[in-house]
DNA sequence: CTGAAAGCGCTTACAG
DNA sequence: CTGAAAGCGCTTACAG
């Protein structure tokens, strides 16, 4: 019933060899390029990718496991590697762990079972940690999150320095009882939470760092908590987008006035950020670039396998708004 | 190199058939299903995918093509079919036409391609309008936005319905210059326009509707233009959360207050319309069942496929906040 | 329940 | 440049 590539050839008064180069970039006359072309037209054939990968062992597919699709950050990056990956001729298969180890293992099989040509992957810490280089079939490449030097390539933000930022900004601005919420999973809200102790004590100052899910909800409840504490923090960072909105709430639930009884600061320069009265201070992170980058790295490794592994660390861009003004 | 069936075979001393029976749902003994287990662990066996879907004719696989992945009403929807596909043991493909008729074609000749078992689709009108049953070779089911009566299945939300709700409230608190800017590229846009334009002529009240592109930046421009003229309405509608977006942008551009100067109400209960001060009045799609019935729809059609098309309609809920309270 | 064999729809050495 | 033939890695009638 479905038209085949034998369907196609008998059309065309060829064989299937040929009607297969004229379709790839094999070498054909342009005489049974033509006949094969109106052949297809007249039959409305259309190959079978399972075929074409089994057969040519390339699947030209590369696999994007992300930790979070509803955080925007994640959304954006995807784009970028989906652009790129469309024009170098791949596809890409998308997977959303949601933060847990046990979806993690069960895309990176699946990866396995597709024969990837390569991954892009934004893993928690426990599994870039028990990530070893060389176990899976194909090359990977960390994005947004980084495992022990050395493993694998890998395409992150300047953590550390974008926290050091918002404290020295804040600190600046009058601040000293400067609190963290940081997320629970990942090594880039561990260096977040790192730079933001080390630009605490730099100041002289008393950091004070919690953690929780990377979420809203779990943030809001963190921070909810935490607010309604005597001796309260008078200005709070949060690790990221989603995390920044659960602080927001959190604020308005305890009816405090942003910045005039909390300041905030946090990562990802989404456009509600600049939608509230006032905007919140935020590190906006190169997402095009990170997605671009990792592309870049992941095509490197397949064209050079035994390159040394590379580490790409862009700058976060330090947005200053009302939510972080002066007292 | 890589491990395939055979060796699996070799290693639990069995045929390949008997490999595959154990690890699929074929009648094997529990001495060698054992064995075969054994084997694929010792040996690290994953199947290879491509080969498994060429063979059995069997893709397990659903298209999903929404119209712009940065809207997160797309998004929200994404997780629904997601979830219950992989529920069902379908994979799902994800593409992102960005309301481009050009790329609905490509990602509708991918599908072909990936032999696809059936694909959830929210098309622009041109496409909507052009599609024509049976003319692919999988089932369609229309999500969001509908298409010619009788065509193909569908999952939308009672469009016009929604529009007079919010129309009515708007008159309610004493607005009569209401104007509405709809999206020009999708069926649903055209509903809720003439849902508005209904309601309006209802209230004896006359209409003025706009169109531009569905997403923030083109809706900004609009609404900066038409709030910049004399005789500017004095409530806005607005067809999508991101066009939402790009009025609040406008209206802040312009310095006018909201619902001071401007009332704002629109489509898409996304978190940040609630954080803005004061929240957005807006309605509440059911994102999680417009997925699940969109792949319930999908499912029956793949059962029963001469049964007569179906059109589930969704109802919003109006959520109101003070963006649209009496001036 | 089990195995030998055919074949899904392609691509690609191998000859010519 | 072109074709006949082999084979990618599985699953599934067909026998037994």
């Amino acid at each position: 019933m479905s038209v085949g590539i034998r369907d196609v050839a008998r059309a065309a008064g060829v064989s299937t060899a040929t009607v297969s180069r004229a379709l790839g970039r094999g070498p054909v006359s342009d005489a049974l390029r033509e006949q094969v072309e109106a052949a297809v037209r007249a039959t409305g054939y259309r190959p079978n990718l399972s075929a074409r990968r089994l057969r040519s062992q390339a699947t030209q597919t590369i696999g994007l496991i992300v930790a979070d699709i509803r955080n925007p950050f994640f959304t954006a990056v995807s784009r970028a590697v989906e652009d790129a990956a469309y024009q170098a001729g791949m596809r890409v298969i998308l997977c959303n762990t949601d933060e847990d180890a046990e979806r993690e293992a069960l895309y990176l099989r699946l990866m396995q079972e597709e024969r990837v040509t390569g991954v892009i992957f934004a893993p928690t810490r426990a599994t870039a940690q028990a990530m070893r280089a060389g176990s899976l079939d194909f090359p990977v490449v960390l994005i947004d999150r980084s495992g022990p030097p050395g493993a694998h390539d890998s395409v992150v933000l300047d953590n550390a320095a974008a926290s050091a930022a918002l404290v020295d900004h804040l600190v600046a601005q009058g601040y000293a009882r400067i609190g963290g919420v940081f997320g629970s999973t990942s090594s880039t809200a561990q260096e977040r939470r790192a730079g933001y102790e080390a630009a605490m004590g730099r100041h002289g100052l008393e950091p004070a760092a919690r953690a929780c899910a990377p979420n809203a909800l779990a943030a809001e409840a963190e921070a909810g908590r935490w607010l309604a504490e005597d001796g309260r923090p008078e200005a709070l960072i949060l690790s990221n987008g989603l995390m920044l909105m659960g602080a927001v709430r959190a604020a308005r639930t305890l009816a405090l006035p942003i910045p005039g009884a909390l300041a905030l600061a946090g990562f990802d320069n989404e456009p509600w950020t600049e939608l509230l009265d006032p905007g919140l201070t935020v590190i906006e992170q190169p997402v095009a670039e990170i997605g671009a980058q990792a592309m870049s790295l992941l095509f490197d490794r397949l064209k050079s396998p035994d390159q040394p592994v590379r580490k790409v660390v862009l700058s976060g861009r330090t947005v200053l708004r009302g939510s972080t003004r002066k007292p």
